[in-house]
DNA sequence: CGATCTCTTGAGTTCCCTCAACTTAGGTGG
DNA sequence: CCACCTAAGTTGAGGGAACTCAAGAGATCG
């Protein structure tokens, strides 16, 4: 089996078999989070970094009015918080969606690795890069996209990230968020995505099954969502 | 007269004087842009950091329908895109809102700098959590706040920002933002600020005048916005 | 001192929300 | 293995926040 966080950092940097091992020997004591139950909650003293091996995670956010909002979904391979020891509390919590594994790395052995691995510190700026996008194009779908646009726009990244780790079929992909999660993430409610979704269903554009989606229609997904993979910055710059 | 970024930077660690002077002399030639003159576009290869060391910036994108969405405001002493050379293009745009003097910095003038002067790196990994903890709260507020919250929460945000570089008066800032430009920013259109601004002024929170926002009520406008100042992390943790 | 932004206000429309009921799917214990 | 229970998904009706279109008032600048 395959560690997601390696395979993920090399599509970001090349790394030599000792990079990777690096990575492997880091990484190699996740600990096991059940559904809904915190990593980090807001307030908390930061601790280590968090690297998602399998499963799905989420940053959020618990407003004065009860409501929430998703800020991030972490799916294997995706990392958080390299500098995070430098603030004094967190401004907001980390749940674990489905059953996940995750481990943690300590501020002390993450820094001793960066500077043992220079392809690693790189490959792990550039992931930091690529979160940024992704925040930005969250920003811009929820200021300017109508809601179908939105949910067409979310599922094409999840989609892209997913493939990036081997996490997708033909044209279908695990995707194990309930409506009401993707509606926190959206800022929609829970009811009005069921119309959206059952509306790009009868589009012949996509179908979001329980735990997965199937793309019908990869051309008009894309036309809707005005989705442009750019952001995802698969193509990085190779020589520095 | 003081340098803005150090100003910053001292916020957010103990600088010595030799690590001031080294970023004095790193921002020593800014270069002149007029209002809404782009720094860098959409498509282009990313360049040297920018550093804005007077007036203010936005990182902004067009959508194909042809309307704006601003991500970030810059203010004097923010810098972006620390790493940005690992990308292979740019994913959105930087653009000045006012006429600005902004700096550029090399990757290899930074990184020497970075190796040379461990507070200086320290201070501006500090800075992009503080900017990583903006956007998230960006996310709320597209997501989860009404209009008038929102409005009143970015001004918020906005005054504290100001106040840590020493650009506030008593209860009232500088503020170069047109009603075109904060809806841009807050995903709303233009005539829609307009009533809600004449809503937070009747209600006595705020008034925004051309050029300056006077802020009538703190308590008030804080409590509207349900504003909770953790994210911009001012309280930092000082030991490593 | 006209030209051009920016701001302001009104009227009508649309998208999304709220509330509420009902159906379906999964999981658990009898 | 079925009966129950709870969580997740679906659909309808009505309301409200924000948008669009449009016109006029007020700044700012060459």
């Amino acid at each position: 089996m395959t560690n997601p966080f390696v395979q993920k950092l090399r599509g970001l940097a090349t790394l030599t078999n000792d990079d990777a091992a690096a990575l492997e020997t880091a990484t190699a004591r996740p600990r096991h989070y059940i559904a809904r139950q915190d990593l980090i909650r807001e307030g908390d003293e930061p601790g280590p970094m968090f690297v998602v091996l399998e499963g799905w995670v989420c940053r959020y956010k618990i407003l004065p009015s009860g409501t929430r909002q998703i800020m991030a979904f972490l799916m294997p391979g995706d990392a958080c918080d390299l500098h995070i020891k430098l603030l004094a509390e967190m401004d907001h919590s980390i749940q674990a969606i489905t059953t996940a594994m995750v481990a943690t790395v300590g501020k002390a052995e993450m820094q001793a690795m960066m500077l043992a691995h220079p392809n690693i510190a790189s490959a792990m700026y550039a992931a930091q890069l690529v979160d940024e996008g992704i925040m930005r194009a969250w920003i811009v779908s929820m200021g300017r996209r109508s809601a179908p646009e939105r949910v067409a726009h979310l599922i094409c990244e999840l989609y892209l990230r997913a493939r990036n780790i081997g996490l997708t079929g033909d044209g279908e992909f695990a995707l194990p968020l309930s409506q009401a999660v993707l509606a926190d993430a959206l800022g929609m409610t829970a009811v009005h995505i069921n119309r959206v979704l059952k509306e790009l269903r009868l589009a012949g554009a996509m179908a979001l099954k329980r735990g997965s989606v199937t793309i019908l229609d990869p051309v008009k997904l894309i036309q809707i969502a005005g989705f442009d993979e750019n952001y995802l910055h698969r193509r990085l710059r190779r020589v520095a």
